[in-house]
DNA sequence: TTGCTCCTCACGTCACGTGAGGTGGC
DNA sequence: TTGCTCCTCACGTCACGTGAGGTGGC
């Protein structure tokens, strides 16, 4: 999937921050207050233009969207929020850790293979 | 380990429960209504005696701490405490769950070596 | 100029903890 | 009887969301 939203949802690089609050807040449906409030606790970081306007991105918006899921239908307050997101980052991050440890592994297996192979043959 | 704080704090059998709420809320440090409360939320549940009176446990008590250190350290509110707690228990279940299959494995990768030594003299 | 942005301050609402008050059984 | 338990109701405090108000740059 190569369409900007594909990229959002992954946090890809070519996912630019193009809306300003008032939009950003209108797709999450959220008030641009909540918007500001959240970046100050830390719940999330849009862009500044030189200008010192906030831009949000599509990964932005996704992220809003989970913070009004984990609010809503979960009935987590932010410090709640922002562990579980914390918690999903690592998850994300040992995964693709372990997927690259298993790929390297398989290599060695594979070259080893050929070796054993190559000795019996002697 | 044999002690009952040992039995208690992985939720073995043999934990009785022996504290009335007054004795409890001592051990944990909390206010008696609060752990009327925390039970009527459904963050624990003490058994009752025939005459419907609460009777906690020592892992009761460390369940009462460990709600404590969530929502005084993490800032946890109740929701965020049950959902953790929820996730504890099933990181916990996967875990012995996966032990178990790892030795089931380990017993047929066995079995099969002797096997194969086997048809290779003959 | 208009409509946005920025910020701070303040208010309403709700969750949570705790206390009062009245009850009943060891 | 005393001191506990049970329960419900109510209050104080804080987190969170939202609005007002004044400012400044496209």
């Amino acid at each position: 999937m190569a369409t900007v939203e594909g990229r959002a949802a992954r946090g890809e690089p070519g996912d630019r921050a193009v809306y300003v609050i008032s939009v950003a807040a209108e797709l999450a449906g959220m008030h641009p207050q909540t918007l500001r409030m959240y970046e100050r606790r830390g719940l999330l970081s849009p862009t500044r233009t030189a200008g010192n306007t906030r831009r949000y991105s599509e990964a932005d918006i996704q992220r809003l969207r989970t913070i009004q899921r984990l609010t809503q239908e979960l009935g987590l307050n932010l410090a709640g929020v922002q562990l579980l997101l914390e918690m999903e980052e690592e998850v994300g991050r040992l995964r693709r850790r372990s997927e690259g440890l298993a790929r390297e592994l398989e290599g060695v297996r594979q070259r080893l293979q050929v070796e054993l192979a190559r000795v019996a043959r002697e």
